[in-house]
DNA sequence: ATTTTCAAT
């Protein structure tokens, strides 16, 4: 395995709320076949093509049909709007796959687009999508850098995990009205031939308000 | 067209 230095690893996945200069992401898969031991590789981004891509791509080649894959990934961001709807694809036409992704930190938080690929990430059977915790980071971190190595817990690791869990709960519960409103906020999903049907909703919103 | 973010003058 071409595993990651640790002062890599602390950098990349430290879960900061202002996470500056972290403008790569860095995926750690776990794969088992039919329970047995499990394949560790870790993905970056290269060129234009996102971590989640390229590891994707492989799976694909090394995936068999009627085996069962338990995949587990550690994200430092999370998928993006582009890598979801592939990420879902790619998990329905295997049903023989599970995928858990862990994140360390949610890639553009407040835009709507990337909030929807992680909700339909999150909604889909097969898959599951958590905010990493000190266990997360600590069992990552023994996996893909080493025991040996010792992990160094960082500053208000355990308050920044818990207030991306937050925001993570609050995008996957998001009803459709929010969502509108969140659209109208930020001007992405704008449709003008739906304009009266938002100005309508807005108007509704408002009357309950 | 940029914030902090799969980043480059």
């Amino acid at each position: 395995m071409n595993g990651m230095p640790g002062d890599v690893f602390t950098f990349q996945f430290e879960n900061l709320q202002r996470a500056k200069r972290r403008n790569e992401t860095w995926l750690c898969q776990s794969r088992s076949v039919n329970g047995g031991e499990a394949a560790l590789q870790v993905f970056n981004n290269e060129g234009s093509e996102h971590a989640d891509e390229i590891c994707l791509r492989e799976n694909e080649a090394a995936i068999q049909g009627a085996d069962q894959y338990e995949i587990t990934w550690y994200m430092s961001w999370s998928s993006s709007e582009r890598c979801a709807p592939q990420i879902i694809d790619f998990v329905q036409k295997h049903p023989n796959v599970k995928l858990n992704i862990f994140v360390s930190r949610l890639y553009y938080q407040d835009s709507e687009p990337h909030r929807e690929g992680l909700r339909a990430l999150s909604q889909h059977e097969r898959i599951g999508l958590k905010v990493m915790t000190l266990t997360d980071f600590q069992d990552c971190f023994d996996r893909f850098v080493g025991e040996g190595n010792g992990f160094q817990n960082w500053e208000d690791l355990a308050g920044n995990s818990a207030r991306y869990a937050a925001i993570l709960k609050e995008i996957t519960q998001q009803t459709s009205t929010e969502k509108e409103q969140r659209n109208r906020q930020s001007g992405h999903g704008r449709d003008p031939d739906k304009q009266h049907l938002l100005s309508a909703s807005s108007l509704i919103t408002d009357l309950t308000l």
